[in-house]
DNA sequence: AATATGAATGTTATATTATAACATATGTGT
DNA sequence: ACACATATGTTATAATATAACATTCATATT
């Protein structure tokens, strides 16, 4: 490494921006709340919430599954992470300031997410929620199909 | 009645349309299929499956959750309801034979659901795919807010 | 330091949603 | 009558999620 600075691998990025974007906003980044962060980091794609549940119980055998939903509840409250409705899974979020709406790419053969989110997307969801007289509040927008590498 | 012919109620006109859809089709739409899809269409806004399980069981009362859900899953892969992933629930399908992508708006107070089908929506998901050479399958498209009539 | 307070976590129990696996019945074509 | 596929019946259990109440912990105040 040519220079002073340390790369850091998405997962620690994730958690810098959890700690600063808690840290701004007077948030209490617990030890449980910052281990089971780091957990859904771990691994790449989705997690569910009983796989997080196993993996926490093996640093914290008494965690018991409202441990794990209350943290997961904090953790979208905050906008550290999504939940996917249509798989009943979570994911870490990649940008968890700027929030305007996110969409899912989930591909159904390798699992793997791709999480977007655009002005065009946004744009749909104001223009009809006003065509519809609606206020929109929460969107679950998510695309299941084949991703690129699965399609080789 | 001026006219000789009589005015269908929306659920009569769903299950018409079903019905000619699986003539068309070779689907078999079963006594019990057009029991639950009657069910569906019976209630304003969308059901849950258990809820479901328990208005079937009055009219037979050997029903038990895999009737529902595998009628449930007939009903939905042959486009008649659809499922709502963030509520868990399921809503009859105004227009099963057209099928472009569908959003729902969902009012978080009254709970009833507008079903929206727009070019606009589809041309997103497509564009927003192709981009990321991605094939999309399966969209999920649900905004929660608040309906016109719950803002006055 | 003692105390009050609210937020976070621990704990028990249970509700809600959904499917696996195998048995039986039913319709259709030969 | 028989074979076959599809649909339904039945039992059991898996997977997902929350209610309700007890305890601990952080911190602000006295």
């Amino acid at each position: 490494m040519s220079k002073q600075q340390k790369k850091l691998s998405v997962s620690e990025e994730a958690l810098k921006k959890a700690e600063d974007l808690c840290e701004v906003n007077g948030l209490k980044l617990t030890k449980l709340r910052k281990q089971v962060l780091k957990l859904i980091w771990k691994k790449p794609g989705y997690v569910k919430a009983y796989d997080l549940l196993n993996e926490l119980q093996k640093i914290d055998p008494s965690a018991k599954p409202p441990t794990i939903y209350r943290t997961l509840d904090f953790l979208m409250k905050n906008g550290l992470i999504h939940k996917l409705h249509s798989l009943n899974a979570f994911i870490g979020c990649l940008h968890p300031n700027e929030h305007n709406e996110c969409y899912f790419l989930i591909c159904d053969r390798c699992q793997k997410i791709e999480e977007c989110c655009s002005k065009k997307i946004n744009n749909v969801v104001l223009s009809t929620s006003k065509n519809n007289n609606f206020v929109p509040n929460k969107v679950t927008f998510e695309i299941a199909g084949t991703c690129q590498s699965c399609l080789n």
